[in-house]
DNA sequence: GTTGATTTTTAGGCGAGACTAAATATATTT
DNA sequence: AAATATATTTAGTCTCGCCTAAAAATCAAC
């Protein structure tokens, strides 16, 4: 099994790859992992040396089949215990990040297996994101920035780029929630800012809120 | 916080402590670790510099104050979990020891309230052993084997030694479950076997069997 | 394409927590 | 009480994962 730190890293690695679509470059996972970028050469040699990325000096990582295999199995641990700690322990979705971040890193197949059915086999975490299957798949969801959609479309809010506790909140007290049905009803192309209608309520949201609410049409 | 060692080895010095009711010597602290002594003895002194125990050189080691409530804390956070997976997830006594180990170091107090609300404020795990509330509190239950008990003597059942599907079905199949009120009727000296109560019923069992189940007066 | 700025890697170190081997204190025998 | 056995501590290393400072490679600008 791999360390804490490994798993981190590799973690950081898939999602940054799934991001940007190509090499993850040292830095770019330093800074997401706060620490220094002498440490991230460091683990990511490491990491090759274990054959879970492939790895160039001065081209950035991509991991490897076994790597993946392994960040996949991480994150959909992660979002199985997000799924409980909403939907058991009635936490709100804005706080349950951190926890996860911890419980993922617990080692046991058979409680994850056993913890999926628990929760009913979930598609999607309380952020809309996709859970990974047992054996790695995970279900593509199509999902679109709002700031992608045109005057008078219509779609469910499935995820939230954005995981930050302000941003959650000021979601939250809006009643903007996973799932609900959120209409471009106006879009000023000087900004990008929108109006936009949740149920009966209409709200004028910017450009940067626009830019971090997935949605499925 | 304290790291994953010193939590360990504070629980460790704990239970320890608690079962032989004296100093707990690095030897012992090394070999329930299965760990080397002079490991035992660095942690002991970092343990003392930080005013979690109270060492004197060759005399082994006590908790303070504030380490035995950092290793309440973390038995607490253990049996909670070990609840969770049986009553939840289903699991078996003997299986859930070690996932326990991990989930055990999770850090959250709100995680660890709502669980125990989740649970419903549980008393004793599924060993029977006591859980301590939230203010560090632990019910004394003095557990006892079945095989302990005099003549006349009666309890309730709070917990299994053995956990093996054969003893298990045992119990089943008498219908004797935990919280059973347990009388025993009579008791031969010669091979230690018994005659006992359960409700309306009377059984008689080997010493095997009295040896692995605990009892609660 | 040379120059300067930026990114990335290397070199050297540090603390945590383990280990082995050696030294020292305590316990047990005689 | 001395001699031996056992328990415990100290000294010195090792690996992991992080750090800073310096060197090297790549990128951007002219």
């Amino acid at each position: 099994m791999y360390t804490l730190a490994e798993e981190n890293y590799l973690k950081t690695i898939f999602h940054l790859e799934q991001e940007f679509n190509k090499e993850v470059s040292t830095n770019a996972l330093a800074e997401t992992m706060h620490t220094k970028a002498s440490s991230a050469t460091d683990m990511v040699q490491k990491l090759a040396d274990k054959g879970l990325v492939s790895y160039r000096k001065y081209k950035g990582a991509r991991l490897s089949k076994e790597g993946e295999k392994a960040a996949i199995y991480i994150v959909r641990k992660h979002r199985l215990w997000e799924v409980f700690l909403v939907e058991k322990l009635n936490f709100q979705w804005d706080e349950v990040h951190n926890i996860a971040e911890q419980l993922e890193h617990v080692n046991s197949t058979e409680l994850i297996n056993r913890l999926d059915k628990f929760l009913d086999y979930p598609d999607y975490d309380p952020h809309g994101d996709p859970i990974p299957d047992k054996n790695g798949n995970i279900k593509s969801a199509i999902k679109k920035l709002l700031s992608e959609l045109d005057k008078g479309n219509a779609g469910q809010l499935v995820g939230v780029r954005e995981t930050s506790t302000e941003f959650l909140q000021f979601l939250d007290k809006r009643n903007i929630a996973i799932g609900a049905t959120i209409k471009v009803l106006g879009r000023e192309f000087f900004d990008g800012s929108m109006v936009i209608q949740v149920k009966k309520e209409q709200f004028f949201i910017s450009k940067k809120i626009a830019d971090n609410l997935y949605i499925q049409i």
